[in-house]
RNA sequence: GGGUGAUUAGCUCAGUUGGUAGAGCGCUUCCUUUACACGGAAGAUGUCGGGAGUUCGAGCCUCUCAUCACCCA
């Protein structure tokens, strides 16, 4: 069946693939003839994913390095899997009950929930794995990984895995070593998914805000004389105060200050450092009186350089606290809004304004239960509240005021403020009005940072609460190591300078998420042993947990319950017996009990489960099947790591830490950092600027191999990676050039018998297609080793079109059409060799269009994916004479075609050609191959001349110069024209190399090659020149 | 504010220890010549962001300025 006109990419590829399939193509081990193994691990996308640009990109670079390899003979595997993604789950799920009418998650409780979880994934989970498979990855599908496999609550018909073993394991195992540790600490909270989330799934965008200027009264009406000073000294503003001015972006935070901070050396405050001032909110009755300290961290040059401390909502202030040991009250619900527990305000005061005195003695867990809400303002959203409590503030004459910028009159540049930049905040404006007022609230619109969650969209609060961490500081070191000792290495080399300065400056890491879908953290909590000294008391009277007493809880921290049994049995002595609550939705930490001759005591696990990325973390063995002894931890430590440098903490870092952690050993050599995939613009892709490419799409118009071609051209090392429909359409058409390249061969009646081996070719042109295999083989393989895939695709693309296509098919015409059986049957084998190298060489990048040529052969002894990849070098297969001859050769007909296009000579018409002095080479050259000369440069014939005629075109040429005797046809004047620009060009050069022979320094200090070769190249030029010399003193003859 | 990178042909980008600039697309002209119009042939276009320095020699190294992008505060 002859050959179709162009690939049909649309079914072909299909069929390609599950051919590949059907037959375990892509198995780990397949077509493997040595020991050493080639791993890479695929990032697995989220179990909601769906393929975008960015997985095309990288999938392209994994798939080509994974079959590169395989054809090597590695033992390969490219590991797939999925990502369970906590929250990004969750959400989807919830909002899946929410369209169906089902219950929400609340309602159904916690089990039922995940149950609904499984089933999604079940139904819909997991798409992006076939999207993968539109795009040729030759992923071991078998081996398909996920990050929940072996949880407690996957139902049966889940693919089995252990992949929760390896978590619980590493999990208890770092807490043993006291690597993991439970702590009150200020997280990043947030309100909508109610979840503690880490610094790296918040985004920091800047919005319009306002900073809102108050006054805090001093105690007892007590005043101070406040001084402002210029640079120089000068006194620019004095008065007398009875309150001290701060400044904040956040009013409804003023509830938990434990304090005003001024910087040590601001003078300005001196005199009231260590008095109380009172917080200027809340029933004037219980106003709660705060110290004024000295720290650090207020910024002398900042707002009024006083800063107001409100510990458990602000980062910063945070630390001033711990410093300071100021209490830290929280204020909020784990929705954001105002607390509404505790005792009425009140006595909450009260309590409070002790602790300020130094009456009262107080301890993190007291503090935590302490609501500082007034009444007034409980329950209130975050928002709602800050309305509140500026309005509160300025009816009661506490806020700064200034000038009114819309009043004109004599009082408008009075004032305290040295700001102007005032103006009214949207909440208070109140609307056109008669008369307006002289005097108005100091406040400043400015632009603020204020945090994101990434998936919730909402205002990220400060919160804080207990949550589990890891001791990053303890386990970075070999991490650091690794890539500093070159055991790893990040490419581009930038990724290792921002991997240092984020590893140096680590945090402690919170791995606990206030989530349901995810990993349950495996320890039970129960009271410590001081607390049981009343168990008679606590037990008779009812009380259950101990919720205002978490400090004397104890953790037990086992894979399973029964470990954690066991260690509670230890702890507690026989006299107690252990088990465990039931899992509620609102447990109590423990509770009390008798059975029997014992005491009983039920344990409580702890709800939350732990971040996503804690798994993802530990993908580069867990998904091998460690814990276990399987025989793929052969695989580990993978070879390289290929993902956008956006994760590189996320994830890369994390990897890196846990394996250096777990098994102490850097979990692969290579580090492949890629840019964000964007539009042709170089704009990022959102469906709200509906620039948006899908990969899918791309397939569907110009088939996978076309994408993929187009990914691997533009993966230059840290480039910038813009996706243009254009060029995929244009790597489209190479594929169809390839196509009809073999179209060509059978059009010749070339036989097709199967692999083609290579002769020791006598033919000129065989020889030299052969020295260019070798060169090009070799460009590849040193740009696929320095993951320089753009240099692979360009060297392909140069080689099969511009070399194969235009040069060598076309000089084989005369051998396949002439009478020279010998030579015709050489050709007729090289050029099916050839044509089998380029299929060879091309396939890690065009899987599908490759495979298909491949297999028109009658026999094959293998697929394609699964063929030998060459190892052949340009030393082996370049000869040097034929190299230098087809070259001249190529050159001499770019010339004539040259000349005759720009003097007009019909593109159609045979021309005779003249040459004077040629020497025995450019003979030679000449004798060998005037066919081909001829036949593409449409010559009629040679001959030779001593001096050409008048009017005749000149091509001046190594060994010889030629010329086209075109007396009727040559236009004089365009053609001086020609040779003199051709001269003008030269002379550039000339003067380049003549400057610098003529230097004795360049003579003196360059490399002796670098001497020669100018020289060489001066000789060249030179004569080039004399030839057009004398070219154009015929021309000038004639006109 | 800190960090990283970028600025090369009309557009999108390459350019690997400093040796005198390239590709694709687009554009112009010609060509349906039996592999291919998703093609062939020919052609035009660059003070390599500005300035200074090191060097015999700088797109590449150093400094500086300008503009832009991304990451982290």
């Amino acid at each position: 069946m002859p050959m179709e006109k162009t690939f049909d990419a649309k079914t072909a590829e299909p069929r390609l693939y599950k051919m590949w399939e059907d037959a375990g193509a892509f198995k780990a081990g397949a077509n493997a003839s040595r020991d050493e193994t080639f791993c890479i691990m695929l990032p697995p996308p989220n179990v909601t994913g769906h393929l975008h640009v960015g997985h095309a990109f990288n999938h392209t670079i994994m798939d080509m390095l994974t079959r590169w390899k395989r054809m090597q003979g590695y033992d390969t595997l490219w590991q797939p899997g999925l990502d369970h993604a906590g929250i990004a789950t969750q959400l989807m799920v919830e909002k899946d009950l929410a369209a169906k009418g089902l219950p929400k998650r609340t309602e159904m409780g916690r089990e039922k929930f995940l149950e609904k979880v499984w089933e999604w994934k079940a139904a819909n989970g997991g798409q992006i794995e076939q999207q993968a498979r539109r795009l040729g990855d030759s992923m071991d599908w078998s081996r398909s990984a996920f990050t929940m496999s072996g949880a407690e609550s996957a139902p049966a018909t889940e693919k089995p895995g252990n992949f929760h073993d390896a978590v619980l394991k590493v999990f208890v195992e770092m807490y043993n070593k006291g690597l993991i540790y439970r702590g009150k600490r200020l997280v990043n909270w947030d309100p909508h998914f109610e979840t503690a989330i880490s610094d790296l799934e918040v985004e920091n965008i800047e919005v319009d805000g306002h900073m809102w200027h108050f006054k805090y009264p001093l105690a007892g009406g007590e005043t101070y004389e406040y001084v402002e000073k210029d640079e120089d000294g000068n006194v620019t503003l004095r008065e007398t105060r009875d309150y001290i001015s701060i400044a904040t972006t956040r009013p409804e935070t003023m509830l938990g200050d434990g304090a005003v901070a001024v910087h040590k050396d601001d003078e300005r405050y001196a005199p009231i450092v260590g008095k109380l001032c009172e917080i200027p909110v809340g029933p004037k009755e219980q106003r709660r009186l705060i110290p004024i300290i000295t720290d650090p961290y207020p910024d002398m040059n900042f707002g009024s350089g006083a800063v107001k401390i409100t510990g458990a909502h602000d980062f910063n202030d945070y630390e001033v606290a711990k410093r300071g040991n100021i209490p830290m009250y929280s204020l909020m619900d784990t929705k954001g809004n105002m607390r509404a527990d505790g005792k009425p305000y009140a006595e909450e005061a009260a309590i409070a304004q002790a602790i300020a005195n130094g009456e009262q003695d107080f301890d993190e867990a007291m503090i935590a239960a302490m609501n500082l809400v007034p009444d007034e303002y409980r329950g209130l959203d975050r928002f709602e509240a800050r309305k509140r409590v500026v309005a509160d503030i300025t009816a009661e004459g506490n806020a700064v005021m200034v000038p009114n910028p819309a009043a004109k009159g004599p009082g408008a540049e009075t004032g305290t403020a040295s700001e102007d930049a005032a103006d009214r905040s949207p909440g208070l404006d109140p609307g056109p009005q008669p008369d307006v007022p002289a005097m108005i609230p100091f406040v400043e619109s400015k632009k603020i940072m204020q945090p994101f969650g990434d998936r919730s969209k909402v205002v990220i609060e400060p919160m804080l609460t207990d949550q589990w961490f890891v001791d990053t500081a303890k386990i970075v070191g070999p991490a650091l190591d690794a890539v500093k000792e070159g055991r790893t290495k990040i490419m581009p080399e930038s990724g290792e300078k921002v991997y240092y300065h984020w590893l140096e400056n680590i945090e402690p890491w919170c791995i606990s998420r206030q989530l349901w879908w995810g990993h349950q953290i495996p320890v039970w909590y129960g009271p410590d042993r001081d607390y049981l000294k009343d168990f008679e008391a606590i037990r008779s009277s009812g009380s259950l947990g101990v919720p205002d007493r978490q400090n004397s809880l104890q953790y037990f921290c086992g894979a399973s319950f029964s470990e954690a049994k066991a260690k509670a049995a230890e702890y507690y002595g026989e006299e107690y017996k252990i088990d465990e609550l039931a899992p509620s939705d609102n447990p109590s930490m423990f509770a009390f009990g008798k059975a029997d001759a014992q005491k009983q005591l039920s344990l409580s696990r702890d709800p939350d489960v732990l971040d996503t990325w804690f798994s993802s973390g530990l993908w580069p063995f867990g998904t091998l099947g460690w814990p276990a002894d399987d025989e793929a931890m052969k695989y580990f430590p993978g070879d390289v790591l290929v993902t956008g440098q956006d994760i590189l903490f996320f994830w890369v870092a994390r990897m890196m830490m846990m394996s250096e952690a777990v098994l102490g050993q850097e979990p692969f050599h290579t580090v492949y950092l890629h840019q964000l995939v964007r539009d042709a613009k170089g704009e990022k892709m959102s469906k709200t600027k509906g620039n948006v490419i899908d990969p899918l799409d791309m397939i569907d118009a110009y088939g996978a191999d076309a994408l993929r071609f187009s990914n691997a051209q533009m993966a230059a090392l840290g480039g910038v990676l813009k996706i243009s429909e254009d060029r995929i359409k244009g790597y489209r058409n190479f594929g169809t050039k390839l196509w009809n390249a073999f179209s060509f061969a059978e059009h010749y009646d070339i036989p097709y018998p199967g692999d083609a081996a290579r002769l020791d070719a006598t033919q000129t042109l065989n020889k030299w297609i052969i020295g260019e295999t070798g060169k090009v083989r070799e460009t590849i393989d040193a740009a696929m080793e320095a993951y320089r895939f753009n240099d692979a695709a360009d060297a392909l693309y140069a080689f099969t079109w511009g070399k194969v296509c235009d040069w060598y098919l076309e000089f084989s015409k005369p051998i396949l059409q002439g009478d020279d059986a010998a030579a015709k049957a050489e050709t007729e084998q090289t050029l099916r060799w050839v044509l089998d190298q380029c299929l060879i060489l091309l396939h890690p990048i065009m899987p599908f269009i490759t495979e298909e040529l491949w297999q028109q052969a009658d026999s094959r002894a293998k697929m394609l994916v699964h063929a030998d990849w060459p190892t052949y070098t340009a030393a082996d297969l370049v000869d040097a004479d034929a190299d230098r001859e087809m070259n001249w050769v190529i050159d001499l007909i770019d010339n004539v075609r040259s000349a005759r296009a720009q003097v007009h000579v019909p593109a159609g018409a045979k021309v005779p050609l003249l040459v004077s002095g040629l020497d025995a080479k450019g003979q030679s050259a000449w004798d060998n191959n005037h066919v081909l000369i001829q036949r593409l440069a449409r010559i009629e014939s040679l001959s030779h001349v001593d001096d050409f005629p008048k009017g005749c075109v000149t091509i001046p040429m190594e060994g010889g110069t030629f010329g086209i005797p075109l007396a009727d046809l040559i236009d004089v004047a365009e053609e001086i024209a020609r040779l003199e620009k051709t001269m003008q060009k030269l002379g550039k050069e000339l003067g380049g190399l003549r400057g610098r022979l003529n230097n004795p320094k360049f003579i003196e200090s360059a490399p002796d090659e670098v001497v020669a070769e100018a020289k060489a190249n001066l000789a060249l030029r030179e004569n080039e020149e004399a030839q057009l010399k004398a070219a154009i003193a015929r021309l000038a003859e004639i006109g």
